[in-house]
DNA sequence: TGGGGTTAT
DNA sequence: ATAACCC
């Protein structure tokens, strides 16, 4: 029996989720700490994105309308917060500092990370084992408050994984003043879902013999990450309505309802059952840019839109150091039925004449741009009809390294080691290259 | 309902 | 190019 608790546990991996609390409104009130002990939101046009605990106690919720979130509580404090700029750079930051415990991270939006310990979590579990100690003591909460079963080596390793995940969360509040939530268990999922238990500035570890109660507790399925709002519509149709129902559904009728990959997937997560691998971030693989608004309708108010967005990119483009190939612009056209739907796209290659303008600075590439945006836009709009937009954006893709033989700075916060021997083929070289680019 | 992101088809 | 998912 021992020997197939630690046959399963050798092969049981330790995934810590990161929450961080209400994060922008952290951020604002890092950025001005007047805020710190007022009521304060986040506005994006007339929503409230988030607000500090401050505002939730006085019943501000997250996505309220502004209209609602003052008539509620008139002494709210909200700040603009449409320029992601001071969040996203807070962000990775916080994902720098947990690539320095270890170098599985996964970044989740701007304010969730999940990484990888398993190998730490061996190598502290190998160093307890030579210093002969047998006691290991659990950080935060214990979902369900299960007991903890020493001899179980999966038990010890999770509770390593609790001590690790405090350290995580010491770090990102020493260095950079913020709080957050970790969940510590054998998967993204579950780390993800035992994460929010306990909810601001706590953690929480999933031992095995509760994954079932977790994945019972979530109410509807919609509470299952991965299973978005179209798959629930599906699965409601097929009087799929709590976890319980998806875990029992036939896997045949699923499948053919939802294809094979999906049914297969879900009905795994039902189980608490997720094998996708931590899958480090790295850089980020597009930059874009948009703006909502209600109405634009003439092509020059659309040209000084795009140039706006555009002048923002340039710059985040510039700091990353890595030159785009591909440029994409997207539009939401009026509609009285579902507003916030229907959005169309056209996107083509940036001409490799335009690429290489990309680091340098004087240079003027953003007019040549805007043609093409504006040409991708006639692809969509015919500007001889009327028409009426509510939103544009502008999105770089395709990014590629700058061929070695130029020097820059490097955006991105992986000062990389050069690797043992400056030999050719390590990096990704740029194939795309345009003449008088040849190494 | 904002202003971002990712992967799969 | 879109559709799904995530925050």
């Amino acid at each position: 029996h021992s020997k197939s608790v630690s046959a399963r546990s050798a092969a049981c991996r330790a995934v810590v989720h990161v929450d961080l609390d209400c994060f922008y409104a952290q951020v604002e009130m890092i950025r001005n700490p007047e805020l710190r002990d007022k009521p304060l939101g986040v506005q994006q046009k007339n929503i409230v994105v988030t607000c500090n605990y401050e505002a939730r106690k006085l019943g501000i919720k997250k996505l309220m309308s502004v209209k609602d979130a003052k008539e509620k509580c008139p002494q709210l404090v909200l700040v603009n917060g449409e320029d992601l700029t001071p969040y996203r750079e807070m962000s990775y930051k916080v994902t720098e500092l947990l690539g320095e415990f270890c170098p599985l991270v996964e970044r989740l939006g701007f304010d969730e990370n999940f990484v990888d310990i398993t190998e730490l979590v061996e190598k502290r579990l190998k160093q307890l084992q030579q210093s002969g100690c047998s006691t290991v003591c659990v950080s935060g909460h214990v979902y369900n408050h299960q007991a903890i079963n020493l001899h179980d080596t999966a038990h010890v390793r999770l509770v390593i994984g609790s001590q690790i995940a405090e350290e995580f969360r010491e770090a990102i509040h020493a260095r950079l003043g913020l709080t957050g939530c970790a969940g510590v268990a054998s998967n993204k999922l579950l780390s993800k879902l035992v994460s929010g238990t306990f909810k601001p500035n706590q953690q929480t570890v999933l031992l095995p013999e509760s994954c079932q109660d977790l994945m019972r507790s979530l109410d509807h399925i919609q509470r299952v990450p991965g299973i978005g709002s179209k798959t629930t519509k599906r699965l409601e149709t097929l009087g799929v309505r709590n976890v319980c129902d998806l875990q029992a559904f036939p896997s045949a009728v699923l499948e053919k309802e939802l294809g094979v990959a999906v049914a297969q997937r879900i009905q795994k997560l039902s189980y608490g059952e997720d094998d996708s691998p931590v899958t480090p971030s790295g850089p980020p693989q597009s930059f874009s840019d948009e703006d909502s608004f209600k109405k634009c309708s003439s092509e020059v108010e659309v040209k000084e839109k795009i140039e706006e967005l555009l002048s923002n990119l340039l710059d985040r483009i510039h700091k990353d150091g890595r030159q785009p190939h591909t440029v994409r612009l997207t539009i939401r056209q009026f509609s009285s039925t579902d507003k916030w739907f229907h959005r169309e796209s056209r996107q083509c290659p940036i001409p490799p004449h335009l690429i290489q303008k990309f680091g340098k600075e004087s240079s003027n590439v953003i007019s040549p741009l805007v043609a093409i945006l504006m040409k991708l836009f006639r692809k969509m709009i015919d500007v001889d009809l009327p028409f009426h937009l509510t939103l544009l954006s502008v999105c770089f893709s395709n990014l590629k390294d700058l061929p070695s033989s130029k020097k820059g700075s490097i955006g991105f916060y992986l000062k990389q080691m050069s690797p043992p021997s400056g030999s050719g083929k390590r990096g990704r070289e740029v194939e795309d290259v345009s003449p008088g680019e040849g190494s």
